[in-house]
DNA sequence: TGCCAGTCAATAGC
DNA sequence: GCTATTGACTGGCA
């Protein structure tokens, strides 16, 4: 039935709204259009034919939107079966602050964390293999730290772009980690200096490797060998058909044969791939990289949110979607750099991936300031006095005196009792992330907007009539549900999203009414795995 | 101006 | 403490 004005009124004679009024899992909203949940629920006599109507358009699309508690957990949407409970107004959660793209950051990690890294590659597979358990460490770097960083923010020239920082600046880290971290520059893979277009065709299977050929000097070549071998194999066969042998990549790097990483660090090679050489399409199949990182993850307990924050830059929420909810490839746009950087950092060697890991540049005092300041436009609520949740250093720049970093550093547990050092910058950083804590708490969080239970049942079953509303209608519903226009145009806009974002959607024609499950929850035996559908995905009107 | 992709970040639920 | 969900924001595009 296609929704309209007319029939949305026409339906308002249905009364089995009532029992939808009356649910004693409406949950209470502090939001502003809590008022419509109470003008249904108590005064149903004065409730507007529009709501009436909605709510028996609601009852009439099959049933799944009874307030019946277990139909709440079992068979809704996500979107509607949420909520049960109170709201919890707690401040108690922090958030990550805003990102940034990440400098190559293993080589500064390393100096700190893995000292033994420039010595053997070997240990650092025996240091990361294994169930690890992570930690965090919140650094505070002196000024040789910091002044080792600059060679890796020599990868960013658009964005961090630092005078006297160039590639050829040496740094006390680089001379004093030798050729194994001096050879680490590609893992700007994970910032900016990856960005690229989205019809770039620089990832086929044989770049892809041999990039990694180039992270390493020819005396790391061998681990080299042996962790593509555990790791890279499976990722090429997962390239979307783009078979390669694997024989032939560990070929090239033993020999050395071909150092994109150079290229790519130089800008040659990142659109182009291997010059003169079969340029395959760039296409990740983002499923199983999806899956693959999913497992990596559990494999070494990093947390989402500090993958998300190294490697990607990225929110933990963000990575959480992409991982459960991969696009295909062929629907991403530029989406698709954060597939590439998941995709490079599964072909590292695993003693790169924890060092990459382990430390984090969140973002320096400019770019946060700026941030910040876009922020507050968005959200009044924001002040300037917005911090992150690590500690801040100092960063020496003849151009940027005031130029500040933020450092956080994620160990697993397996390295960190050694450093005493580290111990104290620690507990020094925790104080100050305390104050800030305390600042925080002073400035209001933006509060989310959360439907009531009417609101979000009512808009739901709208979107199943009528996934695009007209603009007149738009207006009605929020009048009607006591809802700003955008809000209501944001639901209809993140339903169709989200809903055709999925892969099992479109692919297998699973609709709403079969994979309604349990909001918030880790509910793997209604959640689809990656491939199919979704539990949180809607049918197609 | 509206739509959309990508994402943030608040927060519920485990 | 961690992940999943989801309302809202930004920038690009037609």
């Amino acid at each position: 039935m296609e929704l309209t004005m007319e029939n949305i009124h026409s339906v308002s004679s249905h009364s089995q709204v009532g029992d939808l009024m009356s649910s004693h899992h409406a949950r209470p909203s502090p939001s502003p259009s809590s008022n419509t949940r109470n003008l249904v629920s108590h005064a149903p006599g004065a409730r507007s034919a529009m709501v009436t109507g909605m709510g028996s358009l609601m009852d009439g699309s099959g049933g799944d939107y009874r307030t019946d508690p277990s139909g709440l957990s079992g068979h809704l949407h996500p979107s509607i079966s949420m909520c049960e409970n109170g709201m919890s107004l707690s401040n108690t959660y922090t958030t990550l602050t805003p990102l940034q793209h990440l400098p190559p950051i293993s080589t500064v990690s390393d100096k700190f964390h893995h000292p033994h890294s420039h010595h053997h590659a070997a240990a650092h597979q025996r240091l990361s293999a294994g169930n690890v358990s992570g930690s965090f460490t919140l650094m505070r770097e002196d000024h040789r730290g910091l002044a080792s960083m600059g060679n890796l923010y020599s990868h960013y020239p658009k964005e961090m772009s630092v005078s006297g920082m160039g590639h050829g600046s040496l740094s006390p880290l680089s001379s004093g980690l030798g050729s194994l971290h001096n050879s680490q520059q590609p893992l700007s893979a994970y910032g900016p200096s990856a960005h690229l277009s989205a019809e770039t065709k620089m990832i086929s299977p044989v770049t892809g490797f041999e990039s990694h050929a180039s992270m390493l000097s020819r005396s790391d070549q061998d681990h080299l060998a042996r962790s593509l071998g555990g790791h890279g194999h499976s990722m090429i066969s997962n390239l979307n058909g783009m078979h390669h042998h694997p024989h032939s990549h560990l070929h090239s790097q033993v020999n050395g044969a071909v150092m994109l990483g150079d290229r790519d660090r130089h800008g040659h090679g990142a659109g182009q791939g291997v010059a003169g050489s079969n340029v395959q399409a760039e296409e990740i199949n983002t499923k199983e990289v999806a899956q693959r990182i999913t497992a990596e993850l559990k494999r070494y307990s990093i947390p989402q949110a500090i993958f998300a924050q190294r490697i990607l830059s990225r929110s933990q929420g963000t990575l959480s979607d992409l991982l459960r909810n991969p696009k295909p490839w062929s629907k991403l746009k530029s989406g698709r750099e954060t597939f590439r950087r998941m995709w490079k950092w599964l072909q590292e060697p695993e003693f790169q991936r924890m060092s990459a890991l382990r430390l984090a540049v969140v973002r320096p005092g400019r770019e946060r300031a700026r941030l910040t300041a876009h922020k507050a436009r968005s959200h009044p609520s924001v002040q300037a006095s917005t911090t992150t949740s690590s500690s801040t250093v100092r960063r020496p720049s003849a151009n940027s005196p005031g130029f500040t970093w933020s450092v956080l550093l994620w160990r697993p547990p397996s390295h960190g009792a050694a450093l005493g050092l580290m111990e104290e910058n620690r507990s020094a950083c925790k104080r100050k992330e305390e104050d800030r804590g305390r600042e925080r708490s002073q400035v209001p969080k933006k509060q989310r907007l959360v439907f009531t239970d009417l609101q979000r049942r009512t808009l739901v079953a709208i979107f199943r009539e009528n996934r695009r509303p007209s603009k007149e209608m738009q207006i009605t519903i929020s009048q009607q549900l006591g809802l700003e226009l955008t809000t209501v145009s944001n639901f209809f806009m993140n339903s169709r999203r989200r809903c055709t974002d999925r892969w099992g959607t479109e692919e297998l024609g699973h609709g709403m009414h079969g994979h309604m499950h349990t909001p918030h929850g880790n509910n793997n035996n209604s959640q689809i795995q990656a491939g199919t559908a979704s539990a949180s995905t809607f049918s197609k009107a």
